[in-house]
DNA sequence: ACAACCTATGAATGTAATTCATAAAACAAT
DNA sequence: ATTGTTTTATGAATTACATTCATAGGTTGT
């Protein structure tokens, strides 16, 4: 029988790389650890990792270990707080899931009227998914997932919460300023200074440049997440263009010498979704932030 | 500390009723599973259950756990098999799941020389999700994804394995055989034959009718869902019509007396895709998998 | 009211996890 | 090579915990 503990022991093993070290972590001993794992092989009859010098290697069965205790570990843990957090007669966490860089911005005036409402529902953001926003969705890492690329498919819902333009931002003084709007083709030249996220991931790519085979002169990516401000305060220190939501830009237009300007005659109109587990999705705390989400 | 027992227990007890049941079912004594909650429950403070009469009906907290339960305990399961699996020397456990009826066909031909090559991986093939084939995947309920609706999501990968046409099948001697390409008009005075799974899903509609807002006179579902032979027997004895893949029509216009029409002037042309997670793409005998699937 | 079900619980029991105290092995430095 | 340090492995003792037993106390239906 594969019980927690066992699984705790692998990932800590394999996070800290030695018994000792992980029998600490787990305020147990060494000799402890060593006799449940011992036990465990015996009983299922597989070797769990094999001693090459001094250092433990998962083997082949090790690695499934490892992989289940990921997944699951961190599910019994978040149990584990929302029945704390029930105890305590609160109603939950609201764990949301951001695929959408700039929408940070947007995010935190959802947020705080969300917590004024709301004052017994905790909300923790989250950014780094191992598999994508909706295999964290699937996976129970998170509870809500915001997000521009929406996935009808069963047990997921996916709602609409605002729309914006996608524009150019440039210094006021750039060449490009004056222009109505700008091509792929007006870009070839210029910096782009973007969220360090992959090509694909950007629209300003993937749907303006790329269908253009177009490309900037040279690209440059922001190291810190949450800084649009830097990214503006570079644009209006003339290190070059950006591509931001047109809400965002217009913010900042009186405080810094920037400008924004249409992608495209047309423009890039982008939504924003936001998307649950079906199961969850009519439990009043949650619909709530999801109308307030569509207020704001 | 919530451990496997416990999840054990809520979910035996929430499929069961009755604690005494669950007690049986999980070779302990009624007191026993009595004790072990009452000890969680003192131990995270919360109640899992209240006894409404002599029922259990389960607290919000309980229901968290019982969500938990039935996440959590297949994949233990499912380790342990694979445990057993390598200890006794085979590779493992290939789990592929269906999303597409008519592939059940192909898939046989592509599952047996599989089996063949592969003598130590065992197959097993799954055609219900609760939430859906990516859950499934997502979930490690199944490794490989038989769909036509592939989803290009990081952490996942899918790879095209075949195309083919999907055909209407007539009676022979039906009115419509004659002609060279059928219309979606030309459906709305005829019985439509189909697997059961929801209209969306059924491409004779969402890539046919729908389109054209036309309907069927009449739209009938078989049951079953292994025997596409009995919706060509249907078809054969002139109950109604239906849409197949035309190589799998192919094979019956021999023995039955029916005939494929194409849908519209051009057809509709599909692709299946076979998904996988990333992590697992590279391990021989899945990859095998896909390159046989590819051949067939 | 009684039989036939349930669940709850205290005390006794038995099992399994944990520690303690070493041994054995690997590595680094002298 | 020798020594000191750091690691894992292991048998025996100990402790903690799960489980059972025996039984009381509910609920339901006849």
């Amino acid at each position: 029988m594969i019980e927690r503990t066992h699984l705790a022991i692998i990932q800590q093993v394999s996070l800290r790389g030695t018994l000792t070290e992980a029998a600490i972590s787990l305020h147990l001993t060494q000799s402890a650890l060593s006799h449940a794992i011992k036990k465990l092989e015996s009983q299922l009859n597989v070797k769990i990792w094999s001693k090459e010098g001094r250092v433990l290697r998962l083997t082949q069965a090790g690695e499934s270990m490892l992989s289940l205790a990921n997944r699951i570990l961190p599910q019994l843990e978040h149990t584990e707080v929302l029945m704390k957090q029930i105890a305590a007669g609160q109603k939950g966490t609201l764990r949301i899931g951001m695929e959408c860089h700039p929408c940070y911005q947007w995010l935190l005036t959802v947020v705080a009227p969300y917590l004024e409402l709301w004052s017994d529902v905790d909300v923790d953001v989250k950014q780094k998914f191992q598999f994508g926003g909706i295999g964290a969705l699937f996976n129970h890492d998170i509870d809500a997932l915001v997000t521009p690329d929406p996935l009808f498919k069963r047990g997921l819902i996916f709602e609409p919460v605002f729309d914006y333009e996608l524009v150019l931002v440039v210094n006021a003084d750039h060449q490009l300023a004056q222009q109505d709007y700008v091509t792929p083709e007006d870009l070839s030249n210029v910096t782009l200074i973007t969220y360090p996220i992959e090509i694909e991931r950007l629209d300003i790519f993937s749907k303006f440049m790329l269908p253009a085979q177009s490309s900037p002169y040279k690209h440059k990516t922001i190291e810190t997440i949450e800084t649009t401000d830097i990214m503006l305060q570079m644009v209006a220190s003339n290190r070059g263009v950006s591509a931001l939501p047109a809400w965002l830009v217009e913010q900042y237009t009186n405080a810094l010498p920037i400008k924004a300007i249409r992608l495209g005659k047309k423009g890039i109109h982008k939504q924003i979704f936001i998307g649950l587990r079906e199961q969850e999705s009519e439990i009043e705390y949650v619909k709530s932030f999801v109308a307030l989400a569509k207020q704001a």
